[in-house]
DNA sequence: CGCCGAACACTTGTATGCAAGAACCGGGAA
DNA sequence: TTCCCGGTTCTTGCATACAAGTGTTCGGCG
């Protein structure tokens, strides 16, 4: 669970890299709700669709197994999690304590150099915001979490948090079809940069997990049957 | 190296399980530090050592990298991951953290039943440590902070915790090493305890704290170079 | 004597073959 | 109709074959 991924977009012609590859398009299929919970992943199937064969397609599916993004089941077809299955509630409960014992360590040792760089932004997401642009306004916020987590300097905790985040992200991009909880969260997210401008910890850390409530509640909305339909 | 025990738990002649076996023999090889950091992970070895073929084997590996136990580089032979690189500091504070926040829980909604349960493995605890079974306490000792994160019934903390486990579980086994460290462990499982039974959240997430703190400072007299060498 | 290079052995990465089990489909009986 | 049963087809689990990259060693050269 702890993968530092430390392969990034680069599109090496490298053989060495198949299976990695494989791993960055089906868990990007996952977030992005290309692949729906309970879809059913055929290895020959992705074997036709990315051009190779079933060894590093089985490969990439331990690893987001053990991320928690697909589920296997000896002799079945490996199925995509199921987002309500995963828990939303517990999840966001884990992550906002992580993210709490980040703020408080962040607020103690981060540098002027990378609060302005969090404050760019921060104004830039404001920016996707206004524009309506989800998908860059998502891509920006989850920059900001993960650059606190960073900067609060524990490599464990980041990857923990880390592992979490596919997840999170996938609920995450449910809740802000609320566009009143889009407001909301905008809202919040500035209140936590000023904490953080004043190295406030418990401020912050107690910011983070109010956030964290309030974005669940509207998650959890969009999880009941019969709910408005992703996309 | 010690010899695996090739015919270990279960011989089930089961088709569709060699390679979650390969995953616990490797890892309770790493664990149990049979296998030391840095060691290289040859395929063909571990083929011939369990009496399977190469693919459960890169499988298994998959599975332990992501659990970040073994580091992988491309066209390299994978290595067990060093304990000092885990950075047992960092590592020591998130799963007090998590510690923290199961505590809080478990107080809050644990049974009668439970707790009973808890008790008696705490007793078998103190007996294999009255009686210096390191091997046999270490698996107690576990088993109750375990059970303690199961009770307090968020399966997304128990999974994370769970990912934590066989880094700590090695750095603990160093600390243990320690005769007045034991000692202390086993007298602040008693005053846990004790929280535990009285439902005082607040003061068992403290003392689980100062637990870990406590565990740290010894796990660390062993990673420096010249220490005394494990086993 | 030491440095450099090329062949070699070894290791991992990927593809494919084969067998066992699961899902699926259709037919027959209650 | 619905439920159950059998066979067919698909899918996974494991093994193996082949290709490509790495480290190593031994011989030649400066």
């Amino acid at each position: 669970m702890m993968t530092v991924s430390t392969l990034s977009d680069d599109d090496s012609p490298q053989k060495g890299a198949l299976h990695a590859k494989s791993v960055e398009k089906l868990r990007e299929m996952i977030v992005s709700g290309d692949l729906r919970p309970g879809d059913r992943i055929r290895e020959s199937h992705f074997c036709k669709a990315f051009g190779v064969s079933r060894t590093p397609i089985r490969e990439a599916v331990r690893t987001l197994a053990a991320e928690g993004l697909i589920r296997i089941s000896p002799n079945r077809s490996p199925v995509v999690a199921d987002l309500a299955e995963v828990d939303l509630g517990h999840l966001y409960d884990v992550v906002a304590t992580l993210e709490a014992m980040a703020s408080e360590q962040a607020c103690r040792v981060i540098t002027q150099g990378e609060l302005v760089e969090i404050i760019a932004i921060h104004g830039r997401m404001l920016e996707s915001f206004e524009r309506g642009e989800r998908a860059e306004y998502l891509k920006l916020n989850f920059r900001i979490h993960q650059r606190t987590v960073e900067i609060a300097g524990n490599p464990v905790l980041h990857a923990t948090w880390l592992a979490l985040m596919p997840n999170m992200e996938r609920a995450r991009a449910l809740a802000n079809l609320d566009r009143a909880r889009w407001l909301g969260a905008v809202t919040e997210h500035s209140k936590m940069l000023s904490a953080l401008a004043a190295r406030d910890g418990a401020l912050l850390a107690a910011l983070t997990r109010a956030h964290f409530r309030n974005g669940l509640k509207v998650s959890e909305k969009f999880l009941v049957p019969g709910a408005p339909a992703p996309l």
